[in-house]
DNA sequence: TTGTAAGCGTTATCAT
DNA sequence: ATGATAACGCTTACAA
């Protein structure tokens, strides 16, 4: 059995076409009689709008899309997750895409969306300033664009980040207090906010201290696992082994965490530690680690919120929101020995 | 300036719309000369096909979905970025569906996506019965289906699997060897492939040794983080403790590990641990677990693979496919005190 | 093998 | 306020 469309309501209703799309998008005043009319005759029909039609019609979509460096980290999923939620309420789906921080996987995603004609797309870029070229492209096809923990510099986007130094000042402060002098730092890549950021914070935090900034005791990595594993090893390695170690990324800390454990140290007791970012496990850890949270699903959302606000057509300056993190204090952390 | 038509590559190569249309999906033989001629023009033109237009015409999109419960959990991400991988490959993109185990949101994800037209769906149901309803819908209109990771009963789908029983054996089993007599079980909800086919695994690795299998040892939960918090410190207070933990979700593990800290209790001190699932964490830990290891990634490239065969109108008897498992020895486990 | 033309189900313009 | 009708860009009978 072929589903209803417009016409056969129209002819149930006994009015045109026009006046059965009208009465379903509720944009125009329509007589309360053949409004009435058509919602019978939709609900003895069992009526349901052919999205595909109206896509065509609209060129676009009730799709949403997000691009994410890496769906395993955690921390995207989470926000990810923010931003479905947003999204079902307002009735759209989320499209996931996956770059693997893959410049060509980013390009050839956007070509496909913009295809697809999504409405909107949060994206987490694999270069902060290259990634405003498939940007620009999206906004000129009328797909609205919010830049999501990474920022794009040069498009005009809204974008939602956390407040990556005052994260990490919080963290290192909270070390330098416990009295720790010598705390490394598994920094990101220097490329993107967070990385720059969180690196930034705890630079500030051993300034406010009087502290000086020692090269040897950062390491900058990629975030992921491989590298913080590496990073975490180097810095342990060295002739005066750094009492305490702020890991700017919850995901990879799982390599310093290994590390960690590789060189038979213990936490806090021979070393404290602190991670950036509060996934699941970091509470359930041995012993449960002391982390700087972010608001992950929040900035997710927001950018679902923000996006939204744009598809409607809100033409406001592009602003960018940055969200308050916490320490959660655990009991990874003790004064040096 | 409008982006290129068919009607525009038409013209410009000299040619009718439906030789367009037909060297573009190559379906049919058209000469050589019209074909290079409208190749010639499609470059020229910088054309590009309307996907929502092909869309309402053949009635179908290129977008999968996955629909899983919980999109938190590591393991169905795994399984979803598995399933994208073979997915875009095959030129599809893939919409992510989280359920959070609520059957009315699987319903309206179902409705929404039978709206949306998308060519096929990977589920994990909420409900391995009642879940057959909605993908009997789908089926009905022409969107293929294929199950994941839990099966649908009473619905004519593809299904795909890890052997949960084997893999449940195989660590407990492992266990018994090292001579734990008292080997307590966080198990699943039993009404799913997983949670029951793990445990009856557990029960064969005892009868296995003519170990006798009591009921106390058994805590049942629903796979989540808090419900295995509960169901281990539940198993901690027992009178006579168990020596070791089978945790049958490696998601929720987190919340058994939780207790375990909280009891202050040693791993593998005072008591061993093997968890189901290996996820990024596990290798990390504080001491790192062995694990019973699922091809996640796998499990979903499989399911879009079968997935993608349904579309292209494969015509087989459903079938179920189980991946094997593998125990990854750590260092979580030893011989009882 | 190629071309003509009829839809697919909407929305929106333009009369009325 | 309502109705007739023309798009939207594509695929595919059907005809030649």
């Amino acid at each position: 059995m072929k589903s209803a469309t417009v016409i056969d309501v129209a002819r149930q209703a006994g009015v045109s076409v026009a006046t059965v799309s009208r009465v379903l998008n509720g944009r125009v005043t329509v007589d309360g009689k053949l409004r009435e009319r058509v919602n019978a005759a939709v609900a003895a029909l069992g009526y349901r709008p052919n999205r595909l039609a109206r896509n065509l019609r609209m060129n676009s979509t009730n799709v949403l899309a997000v691009v994410i460096p890496d769906i395993q980290n955690p921390f995207f999923v989470s926000a990810a997750r923010g931003a479905e939620e947003a999204a079902f309420q307002a009735g759209y789906t989320l499209l996931l895409c996956n770059t693997d921080d893959d410049p060509e996987r980013e390009k050839s995603y956007f070509q496909v969306l913009s295809d697809e004609a999504v409405a909107g797309i949060i994206v987490c870029s694999t270069d902060e300033c290259l990634g405003a070229i498939p940007v620009r492209a999206a906004l000129d096809e009328g797909i609205a664009v919010v830049a999501l923990d990474r920022r794009v510099e040069g498009a005009p986007v809204d974008a939602v980040l956390s407040d990556n130094f005052g994260g990490g000042r919080l963290g290192v402060s909270y070390l330098v207090e416990l009295g720790h002098r010598r705390i490394g730092l598994i920094a990101g890549p220097d490329r993107f906010a967070p990385g720059r950021e969180r690196r930034l914070g705890y630079e500030q935090a051993l300034l406010d201290r009087g502290l000086a900034v020692e090269r040897e005791l950062i390491k900058a990595t990629d975030f992921k696992i491989e590298s913080a594993d590496a990073a975490t090893e180097a810095l342990l390695r060295l002739d005066e082994r750094p009492t305490a170690l702020f890991i700017s990324s919850g995901y990879s800390a799982i390599g310093a965490l290994r590390a960690i454990y590789r060189c038979g140290l213990r936490i806090p007791d021979d070393i404290s530690v602190i991670v950036f970012d509060d996934l699941d496990w970091t509470s359930a850890y041995n012993p449960p680690l002391t982390a700087v949270a972010q608001n992950t699903r929040q900035l997710g959302k927001i950018a679902s919120e923000l996006l939204l606000r744009r598809i409607r057509g809100d033409d406001e300056p592009p602003q960018e929101r940055r969200l308050s993190t916490r320490l959660e204090i655990r009991s990874s952390c003790r004064p040096p020995q």
